[in-house]
DNA sequence: TAAATATTCAACCTTAAGGTTGAATATAAC
DNA sequence: GTTATATTCAACCTTAAGGTTGAATATTTA
């Protein structure tokens, strides 16, 4: 099996999220459900084109999805690529702790 | 209580880690354990300058360590930050969780 | 059809990120 | 003590990120 390299998306997605405002545009989504790009800008100090921007950002790695009606466009969360990230994470974890196991066998072994 | 924001290092950790090559660094210092500087290097295509940089960058959100001996700076990782990494997540997913419940209870109440 | 609303596009500015090279520092080895 | 090794510091370059403003586009409302 080829184990193809998510890499590129891992990347971007937590690049896209290490923005305290993106962060902050994920956690209203989930709380508040598909929202509008304006309503969203509301909250936040920068402009609505600066939050416009964000939302694309987050939108070119899937951490939201768009729908479009009419003008107005409904942004929803979708934090399935947040499963990517824990993957990744995860491995990193089990490749520290197969070291630690390999030391601990060359340890035994030693006190023969 | 008051909980203080965990904002900034979340930002930075998630920042750190969007690159891939400090993913790799990462990767690699799980597997081999601590490492010298020159010794990781030899690993990447770039110069030993832009791995010493980004060990810094590692270093300063604390997901590695250094412990330098004489000339030599034994590089070791240390994945505590991810699981502040980790904690937020798993806030937001029940954060999306509890609106999905929300949203459940309403529509029981309209089905009375 | 004219005016208001929702959103993006385009151009621009400033700052930071990642890379380079060359020099500086500190320690080890000869 | 001179040379070699390990690493960082400093200056610089290029590109991208996040912000702004003003105009464009698309749709709705009056």
């Amino acid at each position: 099996m080829v184990e193809y390299s998510n890499d590129k998306i891992i990347s971007e997605v937590l690049k896209s999220m290490s923005d305290v405002t993106r962060r902050s545009l994920l956690t209203r989504l989930c709380q508040e459900g598909p929202s509008r790009v304006t309503d969203l800008a509301s909250y936040y100090d920068v402009s609505l084109n600066a939050i416009s921007k964000h939302i694309k950002v987050l939108e070119k790695c899937e951490l939201i999805t768009r729908k479009t009606i009419g003008r107005t466009h409904w942004i929803e969360a979708d934090l399935k690529q947040i499963h990517i990230v824990e993957k990744w994470f995860k491995e990193l974890k089990s490749i520290w702790e197969l070291r630690l196991e390999k030391l601990t066998e060359i340890m035994e072994i030693e006190d023969d």
